[in-house]
DNA sequence: TAAATTTGGTTTATAAAATAAACTTGTTTA
DNA sequence: TAAACAAGTTTATTTTATAAACCAAATTTA
């Protein structure tokens, strides 16, 4: 039977954020946004979204007199990417 | 970079019903539905959508009284379904 | 040096998707 | 023959994603 597929996960510029951040220890909100060429808001909505389920840390700080927000994965979000995996291939079997 | 996912497969349901149609050569409408846990609703609606991208063919038909609806899938179909596992490779390169 | 532009975002509004509820047409059954 | 069921479709509602507008501070430029 075919696993549900985490709908937090399940979203295109939300898996490319993952993505990132699985490969990439901490990424600023300006690198993100290059890599997934979203616009600033959708990824502002995005990212909270991830914080809020605890996948991702979300650090604002200032660098000088700039804003500088910094996004890192955290165990709970790499565990839901192995799972979201997991599922995924059940849907591909067959192929 | 990340490749762009085809959005008419990235859906769960849509994606549940294409995963169905690679396994099975062809599948009635009541078979998906029980499969997928979805309402006649919704699925019909997703059918019709797969449908008309040409990634499955729908024929409706009588089986004596009763109306039957049989789905397959296209060769469009699965090289779609190819190149999506294809893209979706992509996200998961460092896991 | 004042006006315009850029940076790094957030908030609000709009569009698109998914889902659910209601409806249709014909059938069986109590 | 009225009620319930089957197999869908259509319409309405909710949720999600996206885009547009906005903000504050800094920087560039005329």
């Amino acid at each position: 039977m075919l696993k549900e597929l985490n709908p937090l996960l399940h979203s295109q510029l939300r898996l490319a954020i993952m993505s990132i951040l699985l490969s990439v220890e901490e990424a600023e909100f300006v690198y993100i946004k290059e890599q997934t060429n979203s616009t600033a808001g959708n990824l502002s909505i995005q990212l909270e979204k991830l914080s809020e389920a605890g996948y991702i840390e979300v650090e604002k700080s200032f660098i000088g007199k700039k804003p500088r927000t910094v996004c890192r994965m955290t165990e709970v979000g790499r565990s839901a990417m192995e799972e979201y995996l997991d599922a995924l291939k059940g849907y591909f079997a067959n192929l």
